[in-house]
DNA sequence: CAAACATTGACACGGTTGTGGTAAGGTTGG
DNA sequence: CCAACCTTACCACAACCGTGTCAATGTTTG
């Protein structure tokens, strides 16, 4: 029932070069069973696993190693307790950072710009 | 009167460099205030967040655009759900791919392959 | 056995990250 | 006014990411 496919069969099938799907097991995002003497085999689950992850990385501009740390956080409770505590203490700005000023500099460095170049 | 510091009084009390601190700001993990000619303006508040920045990088050997990536995780859910779904089909890896299957696999797959080529 | 395929390891190469510089020019303060 | 500071915009450079390719070597199979 269950079939496996060796990396180039796979590749044919995923989209992915044989050279990247070494590369993606090496990221840890994919772990593909080994045969006894060693050759990597592709379950259905895995070509699956394969072709939707494409497709994340194409549809939402993320690289192979953003997933691979999402991984590591996913993993890493500690990790992700620290950055997000980090994170939670930036959205707390004091609203003293007046936006208005930052606009209105922009647009005065604009103009100053467009005097000198005068 | 409000006690800001500029940039390279900034760089001295945290410990990053002048040019760095522009560059975390560029990543999009400061938004130091700027005075009406532009000088960034870094609060009390900035300054305790770069130090502990600082320290969230080498404690977890975590790099400026991982961070970087975690904020932007926070931010847009639908990444979030879309790599935390992908995420979590990789557990659910079935055992049932046995070894001993693997010879009849091996055997039935050239077979398989062929017949779905013709 | 020989062809076809797999494995690891390495070289290569353009792109990004992290970091330091330098240059050209505005701002500040004594 | 002048020195010391700030700004942006570049050049540089090591280290890594994503990829391809090639070599040396083991495996499968007609």
């Amino acid at each position: 029932m269950t079939q496996a496919l060796t990396i180039n069969e796979a590749a044919a099938t995923t989209g992915w070069s044989a050279r990247m799907l070494r590369y993606v097991e090496q990221a840890g995002l994919v772990a593909p069973a080994r045969s006894a003497s060693g050759y990597r085999l592709f379950g259905p689950g895995e070509l699956q696993r394969l072709r939707t992850l494409k497709e994340l990385l194409s549809q939402f501009e993320v690289s192979l190693s953003e997933v691979a740390f999402a991984a590591r956080l996913e993993r890493d409770g500690q990790l992700r307790e620290a950055i997000s505590a980090w994170l939670a203490a930036e959205a707390e700005r004091p609203a003293e950072v007046r936006a208005d000023d930052w606009l209105r500099f922009e647009q005065d460095k604009h103009e100053r710009l467009l005097a000198a170049a005068a």
